[in-house]
RNA sequence: GGUCUCUUGGCCGAGUGGCUAGGCAGUGGUCUGCAAAACCAUCCACGGCGGUUCGAAUCCGCCAGAGACCUCCA
């Protein structure tokens, strides 16, 4: 396959031509959720951004084996609870069981992803899973002198690793400038240095998740299961590791000191993240509590939205910016994807109903270039997205007799929309709500016809009269040349 | 406080040392019995002040404003 991709590398901050390990296949690792509540706009950013990725890699060729994790224990609540593990507490106030918490928030992304039209990852490994794994890290990192245990609890001697490796390389951050800028918490005192972070944690007497270890009945710290995972499933070195930018410090700086600590090398070739979304220019996250969660999205229930969005919507408005751009969200903007979108896809719809001409004045092969340079440029969809839109244009002038193309154009003109719509950009059409309903459709069609034959007749005072009353009922109606369309209005 | 990033037209959002981004909205038009929808055309721009340059919105400096990370976070 020819390679021309060229992706930004938030290690060496410029973007590199892609070059896989293995010729033909690409492992790429992602960080997923925290399953403790429902995935919000945020969650869909990453998942989209690397779904597109995913579907391009595979669409150049590449065999691509995707992890992406569920992450079902380790990660620390704020100090106010004293570590308490953020599974446990939600379990503790449900009165449920924890895995019962990680079962039901796990199968509500599933759903929200497949909404979106995201891809199901290759493996989706749990970290609750994978305890082994992460206990045999941390004894690789005990052996090399990277990690000390104290008081049950083992953790990561950054001052240790800093006089062999980087600490730091991949946030750009210095280990003097660390020192001074760390916060008292929980366990602090066990630690050497404030800026040395958890491997494995002792749990406390209410602490609920816990498994049984050398060290001390606990649980895995904050980075390890990324690290044990990718390492399981794409080997000590592979070619991607993506997530959100709120991960790259300390988490991802965490992951490289451990891989490499444990391993003497790096584990990542490409390190990529995407931007946040933003609410009034403000991040949306768990913590300011001013996220929009996806299911609120597609129904409308929040205050902050004017209306439901729906899933396509959505997947094409975060596609219209580039991942690495922050993108702020707002009713308007939600509402001009919404528009966009359509515009698209009723082009898509036209494209199929244009007639061949002997000559040609539009030429696919140039359009087809430009198209594969923005998503090699980094996906770049917002420029691609662009080109498909000058596409458009072309695709109605030849439908409304403006222009000619030969059948050759048409038919590279059909594929390139095909594969780049629904195959890399992860967009579908979306059902209409009149088809869902057979009686209804057969009823509304029986009022349009009376009302066509009203109008034959010249009987306005009818006709209107239909059409109203249905707009009354939230139905819009459009004429047609040969008849009429409708469509439920939201 | 430390590190870093950003500032584009009514809104969203690309890009670039000189050549139309694109979408939405607005305006005008085609179509229609009227409308809606669709389609066509079109207005509006690069935070402020200096500097480099034949030429900068694009490079450099300063100022102003916004944000991110430094703590779980997508």
């Amino acid at each position: 396959m020819e390679n021309k991709l060229f992706i930004y590398n938030t290690l060496n901050r410029k973007k590199e031509l892609f070059e896989p390990i293995n010729a033909s296949h690409v492992g790429l690792y992602v960080c997923g959720p925290t399953v403790y509540g429902d995935a919000h706009l945020g969650h869909a950013r990453p998942a989209i951004t690397f779904d597109l990725l995913f579907r391009y890699l595979t669409h150049l060729g590449y065999k691509v084996r995707y992890v992406r994790n569920i992450t079902d224990v380790g990660h620390l609540v704020n100090d106010a609870d004293e570590g308490e593990d953020k599974i446990a507490k939600k379990a503790r106030l449900e009165e449920l069981e924890p895995m019962e918490v990680v079962q039901f928030y796990t199968d509500r992304y599933h759903k929200d992803m497949d909404d979106l039209n995201v891809r199901k990852p290759s493996i989706e490994p749990r970290a609750s899973g994978h305890i082994m794994e992460q206990m045999a890290m941390i004894d690789q990192l005990l052996a090399n002198g990277f990690a000390y245990e104290s008081n049950g609890s083992v953790y990561f001697d950054v001052e240790a690793y800093s006089k062999k490796y980087d600490y730091g390389k991949l946030s750009g951050r210095k280990i003097e400038d660390l020192i001074s800028n760390t916060r008292e918490l929980d366990g602090q005192g066990e630690k050497k240095n404030s800026f040395d972070f958890a491997l494995w944690k002792k749990a406390a007497p209410e602490h609920i998740m816990r498994w049984p270890s050398k060290w001390s009945d606990g649980f895995p710290g904050w980075h390890m299961e990324c690290s044990a995972m990718s390492q399981k499933y794409l080997g000590e070195e592979f070619d991607i590791h993506g997530g959100g930018l709120d991960l790259q410090f300390p988490h991802h700086e965490c992951e490289i000191a451990q891989s490499t600590g444990a391993h003497g090398h790096e584990a990542v070739h490409y390190w990529m993240h995407n931007n946040m979304i933003t609410i009034n220019g403000q991040k949306m996250g768990k913590s300011l509590g001013n996220f929009i969660t996806l299911s609120q999205m597609f129904s409308g229930e929040n205050d902050v939205l004017e209306q439901a969005y729906s899933p396509m919507t959505v997947r094409f408005f975060m596609l219209q910016a580039h991942y690495r751009s922050p993108l702020d969200f707002s009713n308007d903007a939600l509402k001009a994807a919404e528009k966009g979108f359509k515009r698209l896809m009723t082009a898509l719809a036209t494209l199929n109903k244009i007639n061949v001409s002997e000559t040609s004045t539009i030429d696919a092969e140039e359009l087809t270039g430009k198209c594969y340079d923005a998503l090699n440029d980094d996906l770049n969809t917002p420029i691609l997205i662009a080109h498909l839109f000058d596409g458009v244009k072309t695709i109605n002038a030849l439908a409304a007799g403006n222009a000619k193309i030969d059948a050759n154009n048409l038919e590279k003109l059909k594929t390139l929309y095909q594969k780049l719509i629904f195959d890399v950009l992860g967009l579908k059409a979306e059902e209409e709500a009149n088809t869902s309903n057979e009686m209804l459709d057969k009823v509304i069609s029986l009022l349009l016809t009376t009302r066509n034959e009203a109008k034959k007749n010249k009987d306005w005072a009818t006709a209107d009269r239909i059409r109203d009353e249905l707009t009354n009922l939230g139905i819009v109606v459009k004429d047609t040349k040969d008849g009429f369309e409708w469509e439920i209005n939201k």
